[in-house]
RNA sequence: CGGGGUAUGGCGCAGUUUGGUAGCGCGUCCGCUUUGGGAGCGGAAGGCCGCCGGUUCAAAUCCGGCUACCCCGACCA
């Protein structure tokens, strides 16, 4: 269908709107892509609706192309199953509730991993009904603290989820592979610049899991790469490569200092080089230093239990890597010294630490403090250090922890290469769900001995608004949107210029027969505006072919220009219709 | 939830310090001119100045309270 400019439903802002920040945003509500209806809630128009279906499409595409089945949930639920599987609480205020006219509760579904587990539980009950793939694309409903950004974070998101149900452990895996690989060919046909990296699965429970990432600086998950490309991790999940461990000949014994004021670790480091300076007369380092921090860990049951964590002194403890660590539990700051005289806040050592030690508190440490390091750490008095302290002689832990920052630099766990640390945006995330969502909810079925099996389940999701947004932070550039083919509104924009009846009626003719041809067109046949305001909208609004039709004409001549190079060709009017034709089919 | 900011026509903003007819640019409508890089001239429509209360002869402006939105952080498969 023709898209003519003149009656379009389109307004282009020539200015940026000032509630918007960064680029996708800005540009997608200046070029009249979409409008903000409410915080994080936002209405498609016209020319948005067609990238918004694209995406659909090709999403749709793929997934039944690897033999997934569509199906579509309703996206206003009953309470009870989310009661069942326990995120009727857990999801806490993130959760839309409403109450209907009955007094019962319902929801606004966040995710339909209950929905799914139970109509397949409703339908098969034999081994031989699996394994299954089925999913859909549905409006998701989170009432996010913060929305952000337009799409990239919003409260009513559309989402692709499929699920996968496999009897054995072989099986979910090859499920898995089966959707990463259709996911490779649809983030790839988006035109997307993606890096799949290993992720935690978090409070999903769960082993196996990737997410896949478009990089960009407004991205919100932090991810490292190796230089040598054979490592990529979210930071969640970034596993520290642990150093040999060193033989403690020739470390002398521990000794307790005076340290007084020291509670940071810039002050002890600062005392340290004053007053104790070390034999090798090197100066002593925040990484030197053994740092201790107290945390309470929440569980699910509401049981608290308090946590130390041993980090090197020059790196803080990330406390996103912390809950991802310890998850389902959620951690807390540390606040009951009362309770606990033994813990001296600021000087917290070993001594008192640990399941076996005065405190009994759980003692975990980083896991480059191996065996055989010496450590400048607290004495567990007011003002007071310990020196050369040194693991596995004089402490030990309960286990180690990937809580510590990564920082830019760090060490790749596969060939020791750099680590470079960027940023991205999720636009997809898959994994091994396990048995969690099956076991709370009586997922069984008859194994080929008659006996009941608990399935196990795998799920995987595609941001199919936030991949709108995603693909235009990987493709726009100065003077505006710049849509990969597949995806744009139209195949070329036709942009008649003058006033001469002969451009109209050529630019309506070769808009026809491109029509004609199979090619998606948008016509800008405004007449009596003036050619700067046409060519300014072209490139904002972004078709990846533009044809003007203008002075050229009386030399018999039009000109094509590809909206991401700015190349720009003259051909003869007749030939006008086969070249673009020959452009978008290339 | 903590910190910062903003709220004036469809959009972007000035006006608030020092109370006195509500303004500018863009957009929209009408007329004439203009047509290869966001045209010109003339005319017009469009505003409970976020809300509630107070002070005052008089409040966009001063005072008190509230709300909404944006940004940073916390939170968030």
């Amino acid at each position: 269908m023709l898209l003519r400019m003149s009656s379009l439903f389109l307004r282009t802002l020539r200015e940026d709107p000032a509630d918007a920040e960064v680029p996708s945003h800005r540009l997608l509500v200046r070029a009249g892509y979409i409008r903000r209806a409410a915080p994080g809630i936002y209405s498609w128009l016209p020319l948005g609706w067609k990238v918004f279906r694209n995406v659909e499409r090709i999403v749709r595409e793929e997934m039944d192309r690897a033999g997934f089945q569509e199906v579509h949930f309703p996206a206003l639920l009953p309470r009870e199953p989310y009661e069942a599987s326990g995120r009727w609480t857990e999801y806490g205020d993130n959760l839309f509730r409403l109450t209907d006219r009955r007094d019962n509760d319902m929801l606004l579904g966040p995710t339909h991993e209950e929905m799914f587990t139970l109509l397949v539980k409703d339908l098969y009950s034999s081994y031989k009904d699996l394994p299954l793939s089925i999913y859909q694309i549905q409006t998701k409903y989170r009432d996010e603290a913060r929305p952000r950004a337009g799409l990239l974070r919003g409260r009513e998101f559309v989402m692709k989820d499929s699920y996968s149900f496999d009897v054995e452990d072989v099986g979910l895996q090859r499920s898995y592979e089966e959707h990463r690989q259709a996911y490779i060919r649809t983030f790839d046909r988006l035109g997307l610049d993606y890096v799949i990296v290993s992720a935690m699965s978090g409070a999903m429970g769960g082993s196996t899991s990737e997410e896949f990432l478009q990089p960009t600086d407004v991205g919100e998950d932090t991810f490292v790469r190796c230089v040598n490309g054979d490592y990529a991790a979210n930071v969640e999940a970034v596993v520290t490569p642990v150093p040999p461990a060193r033989d403690w000949d020739g470390v002398p014994p521990a000794h307790v200092e005076d340290t007084p004021d020291t509670p940071t670790i810039d002050t002890l480091v600062e005392v340290a080089n004053g007053t104790f300076p070390r034999a090798d007369g090197r100066p002593w380092t925040a990484a030197d230093t053994l740092k201790n921090v107290v945390v309470t860990l929440v569980h699910p049951d509401g049981d608290r239990e308090p946590l130390v964590v041993g980090v090197p002194g020059d790196r803080e403890v990330d406390l996103k890597r912390l809950e991802a660590a310890v998850a389902p539990a959620e951690v807390e700051s540390f606040t009951d010294f009362e309770r606990h005289p033994l813990l001296v806040k600021g000087y917290i050592g070993p001594a008192v630490l640990g399941e076996k030690g005065p405190t009994g508190i759980r003692y975990l440490l980083d896991p480059r403090v191996v065996p055989g390091t010496a450590w400048i750490t607290g004495a567990n008095e007011p003002g007071r250090h310990v020196f050369d302290l040194v693991n596995g002689r004089d402490f030990t832990g309960d286990g180690t922890i990937e809580a510590a920052e990564v920082r830019d630099g760090d060490t790749c766990p596969i060939d020791g290469g750099r680590l470079e640390t960027a940023r991205g945006i999720e636009i997809g995330h898959i994994f091994q769900l396990g048995r969690k969502y099956a076991e709370a909810l009586g997922l069984q079925v008859l194994d080929e001995h008659g006996k009941l099996v608990t399935v196990t389940m795998g799920s995987y999701g595609i941001g199919v608004s936030r991949a709108v947004a995603a693909i235009v932070e990987a493709t726009y550039d100065d003077l505006g949107l710049c849509w990969p083919r597949e995806v744009a509104p139209a195949d070329v924009h036709v942009v008649a210029t003058g006033k001469d009846a002969d451009v109209f009626e050529t630019g309506d003719r070769i808009a026809a027969e491109l029509e004609a041809a199979g090619v998606r067109v948008l016509y800008d046949d405004r007449y009596r505006v003036s050619p700067g305001v046409k060519f300014k909208d072209a490139e904002l609004l972004g078709m990846p072919t533009i044809l003007v039709i203008g002075k050229g004409l009386a030399d018999g001549t039009v000109e094509i220009r590809d909206r991401r190079t700015g190349e720009r060709e003259e051909v003869p009017v007749g030939e006008a219709v086969a070249r673009v034709t020959a452009i978008v089919r290339s």
